[in-house]
DNA sequence: GAAAGTAAACCGTCCAAATAGTATAGTATT
DNA sequence: AATACTATACTATTTGGACGGTTTACTTTC
C-alpha cells in the first residue's frame, strides 16, 4: 500500500463521521476512534483540526479532478467533451459523492477559505466548458443543471426519481449532440 | 411591530453570524450579543439551540414559499408560471439569499431532520413544475439549472459573470416561451 | 384613579461536560 | 536511527442550558 494510505483512512473516517453524525461530532477523538487509531496517531498526521479538514478538501478536489479528467480523455469526440464529462460523472458515476458532501460542509463550517482548491478546479472547468466547441451559454446551462442534481442530493431537497433522472440525462446528452450537429458546418 | 418581531430579530442575528463567522461561532452568547439581548432573554424565545435553528429553517422556508407564491400569482400566463417563478426569483430577485444559505448550513450541521419544512416545499414545487403545462423533463432541467446557480453562490464554486448570468436567464426564459408556443396547438 | 396582581419578556450568573491541543514516555517496524 | 505510531494524562477554554431574580405592560379590584 502507498505510504500515506493511513492518511486516506483517516480522511475517509472523517468523511463518514460528518456524513453520519454531522460536523459537530467531528472531534479529534471521534475521528481517531473511527479510523482505528489513537488520538496521538491522528495528530501525528494532521497536527490540527484545520489541517485535517484541509486534507479532506484537497483529497476530494483531487479525486473530482481526476474523475473529470479521465472522462475527458476517454471521450472519442473533441467537441463537447468537457460538458459531457460533467454529465457522465454526475449522472452515471455518482459524483460528487458523499465524501465530497462532507468535505464541503466541513470546510464551510471550519474555514471557507479551505475550499480554494475546489474553487480553482471550478474556474478551470468553467473556462473549458465555455470553449468546448458548443454554444457557451447552453453549455453553461447544462453544467448548472448537473450542479442542481448535486445540490438536491446534498441537501436532499427532493429525491428525483431514478427514471426521471435518466430522462433528464438523456435529454441533456441529446442537447449536446444536437448542438454538435448544428455547429459542425460552421467551422 | 408584530408580537414576535423580537424572534425575527434573533433569527436575523443568527443568520448574520453563520454567514460572517461560520457555524462554529453560532453560540447562544454570540447570538444574544448580536441581537442586543441577554442570553437568558434569548433562551426565553428559543429554549434550546436546536429550537433556534429550527426557527431559522421555518422562517426561511416560509419566506421562500411566499416569494414563489407571489410570483406565481402575479404571472398573467398560466402555462409555465411555476417554472417562470423559480427563474425570476433566482435570477432577478436574489433568492435563495444569504439568510437561506445560513439556515441550510446550520440545519445540516445541527440536525438535518430540521430541514423537513424545506423538503416539503420542494416536493410540492416539483409536482407543480411537472404539471406546469410544459414538457416536464425540460421544466425540470430549468429548475435544476436555477438550483445550480444557488449552489454556486452558496459554496462560491465559481462566480458567474453578471452578463453571463443574464444571458443564461434570457435563454431559459425563451426556452419556456418556445415550449409554450409549440404545445399550445396540441391541447 | 391608586393599588394590587399577573404574566410575559428579559437579565446575568453558575456549572458540569466536552474539546483542541500539549506533553511525554514507550513500542514496533523498517 | 528514523519513522510511525500507542496510550494516557493534563491544561485551558468554551458552551449549553438551568436557574433565580427583575423589569415591563396590562388588567383587575377596590
Amino acid at each position: 500500500m502507498g505510504k500515506n494510505s493511513r492518511k486516506i483512512d483517516i480522511l475517509n473516517a472523517a468523511s463518514r463521521i460528518v456524513e453520519d453524525k454531522g460536523i459537530f461530532n467531528l472531534t479529534l477523538e471521534s475521528v481517531a476512534k473511527e479510523a482505528g487509531i489513537s488520538k496521538g496517531g491522528l495528530l501525528y498526521h494532521f497536527p490540527t483540526k484545520e489541517a485535517l479538514v484541509q486534507g479532506m478538501v484537497d483529497h476530494l478536489a483531487h479525486n473530482y479532478r481526476t474523475k473529470i479528467a479521465q472522462n475527458v480523455e476517454e471521450d472519442p469526440l473533441d467537441k463537447g467533451k468537457w460538458t459531457r464529462a460533467f454529465l457522465n460523472v454526475t449522472f452515471n458515476q455518482g459524483y460528487p459523492n458523499k465524501e465530497m458532501h462532507s468535505g464541503l460542509l466541513a470546510a464551510k463550517a471550519v474555514k471557507p477559505e479551505l475550499l480554494e482548491p475546489l474553487h480553482k478546479a471550478y474556474e478551470e472547468w468553467q473556462t473549458n466548458i465555455e470553449n468546448d466547441g458548443l454554444d457557451p451559454i447552453d453549455a453553461t446551462i447544462i453544467r448548472l443543471a448537473t450542479d442542481g442534481i448535486w445540490l438536491s442530493e446534498l441537501f436532499e431537497t427532493y429525491q428525483i426519481e431514478p427514471d426521471q433522472k435518466k430522462e433528464v440525462y438523456k435529454r441533456l446528452h441529446k442537447w449536446i449532440q444536437d448542438m454538435y450537429i448544428s455547429t459542425e458546418h460552421n467551422p
